[in-house]
RNA sequence: GCGCCCUUAGCUCAGUUGGAUAGAGCAACAGCCUUCUAAGCUGUGGGUCGUUGGUUCGAAUCCAACAGGGCGCGCCA
């Protein structure tokens, strides 16, 4: 059993705590921490205990600090245990602690950081999407970046995850596409009707007329010939062909946004459709759930305060009591056609993945959606019980393309750059995906395309990745040189890990030590608060301790890696640059980014 | 008019859920480096955490008000 060595130390703590203060209500032992220290000079580790236990002992924080530093500092592996502050514990620990650090991941490889706090939990991750009208544009790529990284992090963390797909096939966006795909079904059959007395029929014109339902059109025209058509390739009456071509649009629309998540690095468990939920009937058995419970009636809302809707009226409608939950108005369930409400469906949608049993469901929208966050909690608070499943939405900004310090106008009519897929080709997919996790996903971001493939230190990609690829270097050279029979003894992993670590001893070995003895913190602590941009953080500064420590060894030859007279110290060191790759590659994994072996 | 999100160094952003003297990178400044481990290194300066109150041992973090930016506000998803 290798625990954390934050977790070892916070039982070690609480220990120490309990001799020195009996008798503590749990709840407050519960609080008490053991992190790592902002400042190397404070040492490895640090505990707020005696802060919190000031009150309820009745004695000054500091006096407890120095009391609980003179019980720790016989716990083993502490080298030195000092009272500081107001009232903190700073421990310092024996380099062994740390050094054994290296074992432990060398042992455990990339699964070194997996946690069991999400264990038993069962979470849907619901991401992307989009629209199955066109290819996926650039504005879908920060949620599908940030949800499937997210139901990575969950999963390492232990969590059950499902990674969802809603499939919006059931509103009147699809109707308009069936109406354009239509139109090129038309040409391709060759109907003598102009492109302008066609939209004339069509109701609001026609909306997607981007090239890429051309080979829609003639696949249509292959499969179904003129049988979708009236005499002469005129258009036939909407019953005719309305839900063969909506169906088959949407499918193949569906198979273009596949491709661009697999291009994308994404991959989906579930995708469900909100049209089939809708026809099965499960979005009027949510409704009259929450007609059961007395939530919904027939009412007129008062009109919106600001600038009026034009076409606006009063209007008795369906209404879900969302005030109950804390919304500021009851919310519409059906449009004045009688047809439900993007909301409606959704709330059909959430009972169908409550009824599939998370615990835990967590959409990623974007920010534009934010106006739906309250209602959407309310209607999951008013299908579950007693605060089950707890509903998470994570709202992504807008991310801004950015060129030369100019914004990239992203205008279907220009048709610059507003494809997914554009951009992935243009600076690949592991950039696209690191450089979407370096924010908090509800901060505006830029994103800048010279930025993202420039080989420097302030691309944290490339900043990451080469550290990888300067292990794996270092690696291949200690493996040539045994090779030429000019470096003694086992290099295998298996063999690294049981070595004796105490030469690694400088200020930048242990640093980068103490760096990895984080990692497992790290994940738990972003798995927890769903932050996956954390794990990118993480890297960046791991990366900036390995660089370190490298570059200490310009100076400093003792710090280099291979040592053609000492492979016992090799060896060592190969240890260190192991472990190091591993848990990069394992957070990289999480982002879904690939580790690569040398940079090209 | 109302609601939600945001405001941290010149710029782009972190800040481990309330902890110590608020941190990185870029830019600026000062040295070093012409290969010893390619795509530099080391150091320095830089802050009223939007403003004002409040909560407490302790606030960038929680609460209230105000200022500025973004998003949204029946029948778009």
């Amino acid at each position: 059993m290798s625990d954390s060595l934050f977790v070892r130390y916070l039982s070690h703590v609480r220990e120490a705590l309990g001799q020195v203060v009996p008798d503590l209500p749990p709840a407050i032992v519960a609080r008490v921490e053991v992190t790592p220290t902002r400042d190397p000079s404070h040492g490895d580790l640090a505990t707020n205990a005696a802060l919190l236990v000031a009150k309820v002992a009745r004695r000054k924080p500091a006096d407890i600090a120095a009391d609980l530093a003179c019980v720790l500092e016989s716990v083993p592996g502490v080298a030195s245990a000092q009272a500081a502050g107001p009232g903190f514990v700073n421990l310092k620990l024996a380099p062994s602690v740390l050094q054994e650090v290296a074992a432990q991941v060398l042992r455990a490889g990339e699964s070194y950081g997996d946690s069991q706090v999400g264990a038993g939990t069962t979470v849907n991750v619901e991401y992307v999407s989009a629209n199955p009208t066109g290819p996926m544009h650039v504005g879908h790529c920060r949620g599908a970046v940030v949800g499937d990284a997210l139901a990575n992090l969950l999963s390492k963390a232990g969590y059950g995850v499902t990674k969802e797909y809603y499939i919006n096939d059931a509103g009147a966006q699809v109707t308009a596409l069936a109406w354009a795909a239509y139109w090129r079904y038309l040409q391709a059959i060759g109907t003598p009707l102009t492109q302008d007395e066609f939209a004339a029929l069509v109701p609001g014109g026609i909306q997607y007329g981007g090239d890429y339902l051309v080979p829609v059109g003639e696949e249509l025209a292959q499969r179904h010939g003129t049988s979708l058509a009236a005499e002469g390739g005129r258009p036939a009456p909407v019953d005719v062909w309305m839900k063969t071509v909506r169906t088959e649009t949407v499918a193949r629309m569906m198979a273009m946004i596949r491709a661009d998540l697999e291009a994308l690095g994404v991959h989906h468990d579930v995708f469900t459709s909100e049209a089939k939920i809708l026809a099965d009937g499960e979005t009027d058995r949510a409704i009259d759930r929450l007609a059961a419970k007395g939530l919904i009636y027939e009412g007129v809302l008062e009109p919106p305060k600001g600038k009026l809707p034009e076409d606006w009226e009063a209007r008795p409608q369906t209404l879900f009591r969302s005030t109950e939950f804390g919304d500021d108005v009851d919310r519409p369930l059906r449009k004045s056609d009688g047809s439900n409400t993007y909301f409606a469906n959704d709330i059909g949608y959430h009972a169908d993945k409550i009824a599939r049993g998370a615990d835990v469901l967590i959409d990623v929208w974007g920010a534009d959606h934010g106006g739906y966050v309250t209602r959407m909690k309310a209607a999951v608070a008013a299908l579950g019980q007693d605060g089950k499943p707890e509903l998470d939405v994570l709202l992504c900004q807008i991310v801004r393309i950015v060129r030369d310090g100019q914004p990239v106008r992203m205008s279907k009519r220009a048709g610059t750059f507003v494809t997914l897929r554009d951009l992935i080709d243009e600076v690949g997919r592991d950039a696209v995906r690191f450089t979407m996790l370096t924010r908090k996903a509800d901060a505006q971001m830029e994103f800048d395309l010279d930025q993202v493939v420039a080989q420097s230190r302030d691309n944290p990609v490339f900043y990451v990745q080469y550290a990888h690829a300067r292990c794996c270097s270092v690696l291949r050279g200690a493996a040539e040189l045994a090779q030429a029979g000019r470096l003694a003894g086992d290099l295998s992993v298996e063999a690294l890990s049981a070595l004796d670590l105490s030469g690694l001893s400088s200020d930048a070995e242990l640093a980068l030590l103490g760096r990895m003895a984080q990692w497992p913190r790290v994940v738990e602590s972003a798995a927890i608060a769903h932050e996956p941009h954390r794990i990118a953080f993480y890297l960046q500064e791991l990366a900036a301790d390995f660089h370190a420590l490298w570059n200490r060894g310009r100076d400093d030859a003792a710090l280099r890696f291979l040592h053609e007279d000492d492979a016992e110290l090799t060896r060592t060191k190969l240890a260190l640059v192991e472990a190091t790759a591993s848990v990069i590659r394992s957070g990289l994994r999480v982002l879904g980014v690939e580790p690569v072996k040398e940079m090209r």
